[in-house]
RNA sequence: GCCGGGGUAGCUCAGGGGUAGAGCGCUUCCUUGGUAAGGAAGAGGUCACGAGUUCAAUUCUCGUCCUCGGCUCCA
C-alpha cells in the first residue's frame, strides 16, 4: 500500500501502481470525468501512469493551466497524426503548447504545400481520429533504440533532438498508428478532444535560428466541448473589432503613407489630441516627482554613438549614417535618447548634493526594424519614447527605483490597466562574460530591483539571462486584443553609460564618484502605448480616468457602436433625447455622420453599481466631489450636451 | 530579412484577357412623429507602381513598393 496526499493534506491509502485516474474515481465519478492530468510530487504526469510510491498529488482539470497544456499538447499529437495520414512522409519538429492552443512545426514532403483548404480537411481528420478513442500510451526507450527508430523513419529533426537527450530520460507516446518522441504528459486517450480549429499556417525556422531550415508551422486550438470553441471564435471576432489599426483608421487617429515610408506613423488631429493628453498627464506626474523636461536634437554625431556603444549594436542594422558636405563628417538619426542626456549631465560638475538628477524628454527615435516585424503602432521605425534618465548615487538607487514604480502604478491605475505582467530580468549567472560592470555592482543593482519590487507589493516573474548587457531591468507587459504581449513600461539600471561617458559627481568625501543611471519609460513609447490603450479600452466604454485627471475618450465613429458603448452609462433613451434636443434646434435629426464627427466624450470612472458612490475629479479642477452614479450620469449627460453644442457652434 | 496570404470607389469587399461592380458612406432634392427610417437623381476608380507576353492586360508573367499572419528581433 502507498499513501497519496491530496492538496488539502488529506491522505488516502492505495495499492502501489494506482493511477491519477484511479484516485479521481475514488474521489468522485464527476471529477474523474473532468480530470485531465495529475501532478505527482510536483511533476505533471499522465493520468494513467502508475504511481509506485507515497506521493503528494494534485488533479488538474480544464480550468487549470496544467490541464489545458496537457490537453493541447495531446491535440498537437493528434494533429500530427492527422497530418501524417494526410501528407505521408511528413517530418515532425516540435509541437508545444502556446498561450491559447498549440502548434506543430512540420517539414512537408518535397513539393507539397499546405493551404487553408487542407486545414479544414485535417480538422475533420483529427475529429475522426479522436472518435476512434485511441489510447495514448507512454513508453520508455533507450537512446540507442530511439535513434534507430527515427533513423529508419528518416526523421532528421527528431534525430537531432534525441541526440541531445540523456539516455534513460527518453519517452515515446503512441496513439493509433502514430508514435512521437515526447516528454508528455498526455491525455489518457484522444476522445477528450471534441472541438478543433486550426487557426494559422506560418513559416518558422527550425529551432528558431534563421540559418536553419524553414519549417511549416501550423497553429491550432482545441476544446473539450464544441460550445467552448464557438465561444472562443466569437471572442476572436470581437477582438478583431478592437484592433487598434482598425479603430485608428475609423476614428482617424493615425495613418501611414506609402510615400512617407513603412513603419513611420503619422498622427492625425484626433490622435494627436489623444496623445497630447497622455503626454500632459505624464508631464504633470513627473513634475511632482521632481523631473525636469529637457530637449535634444534628433540626430547626433556618429562619435556620440561610438562612445555610447550603440553604434556597435545599431550601426550596421540601422538607418545609415547621414553624410554632410564636409568630408568625414557623419551623423546618425538617434536610436535612443540616453547619449544626449549623458552629455547634458556632463555639462557641468555635479555634487552629490545635486543628485538625483532626473531628466525627462519625449524623445523621438528611429530604428530600422526588420520589415516583417512592423505592426500597426506597436512596432514602428520612428517612435517617441516617454524617456527619462535618472542619475543617482548608489545609496539612492532603490528609492529612485521605487519612485519610478510609483509613477507606473499611477498611470496603470489611471488608465485601468489591471491585467499586466511585471518581469524582472537578471543576468545569466553562468555567463558573466556577457555583462559589463563589476559583479558587486550587479549584485547591488539586482538586489535593489528585487527589493524595490517586493516593497511595492509588485507580483513579478523573474527571468535569468534576460537582462540588458549593461544592467538588470524591470518590464511591464500588457496584452493586446488578440492576446499578444507587448512590453510597455520599462525601468533599467545602467552602470555602463556613466562609465563610457565618464560621468562623475563629487562626493561628500571630496572625491570623484560615478553616478548610477536609471533608464525608464512608463509608457514605453507613445505609439505602442496608444495602440494598447485603444485595444484595452475599446468596446468597454467608458474609458477610464480615475485618480485626478480626466483623459479624453475617443468615441467610436458609428452611431450604433457609440450608443451601445455608452449604454453602460446612459441608457439609449438618454442618447436619443440628446439627439432629439439637437434635432429641434436644427430642425431635423442629427445624422450618424454628423454625430461621429464629435471627436471625444469625456467620461470618468467605471460603473459597478447603480448606487455606488464615487469620487470624481477633473483635470485642472481637482476634486469635483463625491456623488452617486445617477448624479454622475447627469454630469456626463451635461458633458455630452456641451460637447455637442460646442461642436456645432 | 525569411515563409505564406493580400493590394479593385472614402470604408468593407465581389469580379475577372475585350478598359469595371455591390453594400455602406458622400452630394442634391423629396418624403416622413413609427425616423438609428424611406424615395429619386448624382459625384467618385489611370483596378498599388513599373516592365513583359498579347490584336487587346485591371485580369497572365516578372520586378518594385505597401500591407496582413507567423519566425527572428524589440519600446
Amino acid at each position: 500500500m502507498i499513501t497519496i496526499t491530496l492538496p488539502d493534506k488529506s491522505q488516502r491509502q492505495f495499492e502501489s501502481g494506482v493511477t491519477g485516474m484511479d484516485v479521481a474515481q475514488a474521489i468522485s465519478p464527476r471529477l474523474a470525468k473532468e480530470v485531465l492530468a495529475v501532478s505527482v510530487n510536483g511533476a505533471v504526469w499522465d493520468l494513467n501512469r502508475p504511481i509506485l510510491e507515497d506521493a503528494e498529488i494534485k488533479l488538474f482539470k480544464w480550468e487549470d493551466r496544467e490541464g489545458q497544456e496537457t490537453f493541447w499538447h495531446s491535440s498537437a499529437h493528434l494533429m500530427a497524426e492527422a497530418i501524417e495520414t494526410y501528407f505521408p512522409g511528413t517530418k515532425f519538429g516540435i509541437g508545444p503548447t502556446v498561450d491559447t492552443g498549440f502548434y506543430y512545426d512540420i517539414d512537408l514532403p518535397e513539393g507539397k504545400q499546405i493551404t487553408e483548404k487542407d486545414l479544414e480537411k485535417i480538422e475533420k481528420l483529427m475529429l475522426e481520429l479522436s472518435r476512434q478513442k485511441n489510447n495514448i500510451v507512454r513508453s520508455e526507450i533507450s537512446k540507442a533504440d530511439a535513434l534507430k527508430m527515427f533513423e529508419t523513419k528518416g526523421d532528421a529533426l527528431k534525430l537531432e533532438l534525441i541526440s541531445e537527450l540523456e539516455d534513460g530520460t527518453i519517452t515515446l507516446y503512441n496513439q493509433g498508428n502514430f508514435t512521437d518522441l515526447c516528454r508528455g504528459p498526455h491525455l489518457p486517450n484522444t476522445e477528450y478532444i471534441k472541438a478543433v480549429k486550426l487557426t494559422a499556417i506560418a513559416g518558422a525556422y527550425w529551432r528558431g535560428n534563421e540559418k536553419n531550415k524553414m519549417l511549416t508551422r501550423i497553429y491550432g486550438v482545441t476544446f473539450p466541448k464544441q460550445k467552448m470553441l464557438e465561444e472562443y471564435l466569437i471572442l476572436m471576432e470581437e477582438a478583431k473589432k478592437r484592433d487598434h489599426r482598425k479603430i485608428g483608421k475609423e476614428m482617424e487617429l493615425f495613418t501611414f503613407s506609402q510615400k512617407v515610408g513603412q513603419g513611420l506613423p503619422m498622427w492625425l488631429p484626433k490622435g494627436t489630441m489623444l496623445r497630447m493628453q497622455l503626454e500632459d498627464f505624464l508631464k504633470k506626474v513627473q513634475k511632482k516627482f521632481g523631473y525636469e523636461q529637457v530637449m535634444t536634437p534628433h540626430i547626433g554625431d556618429v562619435n556620440l554613438y561610438k562612445t555610447s556603444g550603440h553604434y556597435a549594436k545599431y550601426g550596421a542594422d540601422s538607418f545609415q549614417v547621414i553624410k554632410t558636405p564636409q568630408e568625414g563628417e557623419e551623423y546618425m538619426l538617434k536610436p535612443m535618447n540616453c547619449p544626449h542626456h549623458c552629455e547634458l549631465y556632463a555639462f557641468k560638475p555635479r555634487s552629490y548634493k545635486d543628485l538625483p538628477i532626473r531628466m525627462a524628454e519625449f524623445g523621438t527615435v528611429y530604428r530600422y526594424e526588420q520589415s516583417g516585424e512592423l505592426h500597426g503602432l506597436t512596432r514602428v521605425r520612428g517612435f517617441t519614447q516617454d524617456d527619462a534618465h535618472i542619475y543617482c548615487r548608489p545609496d539612492q538607487l532603490k528609492d529612485e527605483f521605487k519612485k519610478v514604480i510609483d509613477i507606473i502604478f499611477i498611470i496603470f491605475k489611471a488608465l485601468d490597466f489591471k491585467d499586466y505582467t511585471a518581469q524582472i530580468s537578471l543576468r545569466d549567472p553562468n555567463k558573466p562574460e556577457k555583462y559589463i560592470g563589476s559583479p558587486e555592482n550587479w549584485d547591488k543593482a539586482e538586489r535593489a530591483i528585487i527589493e524595490a519590487a517586493e516593497e511595492k507589493g509588485l507580483i513579478t516573474v523573474t527571468e535569468l539571462g534576460e537582462a540588458a548587457f549593461y544592467g538588470p531591468k524591470l518590464d511591464f507587459m500588457i496584452k493586446d486584443a488578440l492576446g499578444r504581449k507587448w512590453q510597455l513600461g520599462t525601468i533599467q539600471v545602467d552602470y555602463n553609460l556613466p562609465e563610457r561617458f565618464e560621468l562623475e559627481y563629487i562626493g561628500a568625501d571630496d572625491k570623484r564618484h560615478r553616478p548610477i543611471m536609471i533608464h525608464r519609460a512608463p509608457f514605453g513609447s507613445m505609439e505602442r502605448f496608444v495602440a494598447v490603450l485603444i485595444e484595452h479600452t475599446a468596446g468597454k466604454f467608458p474609458l477610464w480616468l480615475t485618480p485626478e485627471q480626466v483623459v479624453v475618450l475617443p468615441i467610436s465613429e458609428k452611431y450604433n457602436e457609440y450608443a451601445k458603448g455608452v449604454s453602460d452609462f446612459l441608457n439609449n433613451s438618454d442618447i436619443r433625447s440628446l439627439v432629439d434636443d439637437r434635432n429641434e434646434k436644427i430642425g431635423r435629426k442629427i445624422r450618424d455622420n454628423e454625430l461621429k464627427r464629435i471627436p471625444y466624450l469625456l467620461v470618468v470612472g467605471e460603473k459597478e453599481a447603480e448606487t455606488q458612490t464615487i469620487s470624481v475629479r477633473r483635470q485642472g479642477q481637482g476634486d469635483i466631489g463625491t456623488m452617486r452614479w445617477s448624479e454622475f450620469e447627469q454630469l456626463v449627460q451635461t458633458e455630452v450636451r456641451e460637447q455637442l453644442s460646442s461642436f456645432y457652434n
